[in-house]
DNA sequence: CACCAAAGTTGATCTGGATCAACCAGCCGG
DNA sequence: CCGGCTGGTTGATCCAGATCAACTTTGGTG
């Protein structure tokens, strides 16, 4: 493989990941000094704009990439058109477990969005060495499992309004976990995507999330909405 | 914790990793021989009957298991009863993936089941220091975090035809992967866990099953399907 | 600031799959 | 050989959510 000796392009953000704001939340978290040097040594900052695809379902996959800032969708599509999202990755999340060497999805930005991306090969070759960061990866990919038979059970076997309601308490959850606490609760992918997401169509999504504000438990507000009661919209996303 | 220093109670199948059939398609295909009787020392030959649990859902996660005959039933329920099944177990297949300590699922037996049993701790401990079994299970989570996605994609978006058409066709292929290969496709679990692991209701598989053998797709067959046109069986699974 | 396109909402109607209700076929124990 | 029990099939009906069709709101743009 072919590496370039001249000057790193990316040199005018020379020490970016240990400033990191997203680091002790992502992968990277694992790293002392020297490991992430050169983990930012292997890595590329990238920038895509509103919809810009990260890559695409089937194509080789050559990188892999951590999410700095935005929101990624990541989906699956039948040949017909149907999409199916599959989850939607915040500033931390790791986007690289593949066991076959292409995309098992596709991934594009629903907001601004900036991520690391690493060859595959040397991000294979960093963690083959490092064996505690493989642990960190593990523990990545089966914490993602478990969120993934979570959302098995909801798109089997919950209601439409169950479906809604765990899907803005899970996201709030998730808002807050990346230091995001204001109580409204920033909703930036669309209605189809949300009901790409909850294997639901775009008027059902719409019609449940009205009625929840006829009900007086949130409050529907430009990019996103308002909880008024916490503690009904838990209920109905547990049972 | 006690160990004990009397003679390992499975002394009469000393070697039987070593001998196990389906070591190849297991996580113990990574170990080599010293490394193998070490599994061998810490891990415990379990039986278990039709429908007993190997493990429930909330319990503290003592142990992982390694499915070495049998077929697994993995499942979730909600408060109400309303169970989807996250997947089925075959030999070979591995059950540990776990953030938490507690199992965030249940799991029991659908026929005469075996397993190797090994406390988490001694688990944990035997991964930390041999990486290339580390990366092994890396592949399995990855394997079947994206078998969990193509699951969402069914549950989500498709119809009862292409659900019951993409597990039958699903399961065969995972069946001749452990060596079954009979033209008849065996199916071990109930019409009820076949629905709950594709969403749906008994009665829709089973009117959806009656409907393929009406159309010359497959006959019905005591404790299984025998498949006379895998092309459009694949061709419904595929669209 | 008027226009247009895209996103979201709302209403009317339809339908795939759920629900409710028999019925049937093994199979086991006596 | 019979009765009952469990799992599976089949039929009739229902309904949650899809589909179809306007309509409204929002946001960008000449």
């Amino acid at each position: 493989m072919i590496r370039t000796i001249s000057p790193n392009p990316n040199r005018a953000s020379f020490g970016r990941c240990s400033a990191c704001a997203v680091r002790s939340l992502s992968i990277c978290g694992a790293l002392d000094q020297s490991d992430l040097m050169e983990f930012e040594r292997i890595s590329r900052h990238v920038q895509l704009s509103p919809n810009e695809a990260l890559f695409t379902a089937g194509q080789i996959a050559r990188s892999v990439h951590n999410v700095t800032a935005g929101v990624v969708r990541l989906y699956k599509l039948l040949p017909d058109g149907r999409r199916q999202i599959i989850g939607f990755a915040l500033p931390g999340d790791f986007l690289g477990a593949a066991p076959s060497d292409r995309y098992s999805y596709s991934a594009d930005a629903i907001d601004s969005v900036s991520v690391c991306r690493l060859s595959r090969e040397s991000f294979t070759q960093f963690i083959e060495q490092r064996p505690h960061f493989l642990i960190r990866i593990n523990e990545i990919a089966s914490r993602e499992l478990m969120l993934a038979q979570e959302q098995m059970l909801l798109l089997g076997r919950r209601t439409a309004e169950e479906k809604v309601a765990s899907f803005l308490v899970g996201w709030r959850e998730r808002l807050a976990h990346i230091g995001d606490v204001r109580q409204t609760i920033a909703l930036p992918m669309s209605r189809q995507d949300i009901a790409d997401y909850l294997g639901l169509t775009i008027e059902t999504v719409s019609r449940t999330l009205t009625r929840f504000e006829r009900e007086k438990m949130l409050i529907i507000v430009a990019g996103g909405v308002r909880l008024l009661d916490p503690t009904r919209a838990a209920a109905m996303a547990a049972a």
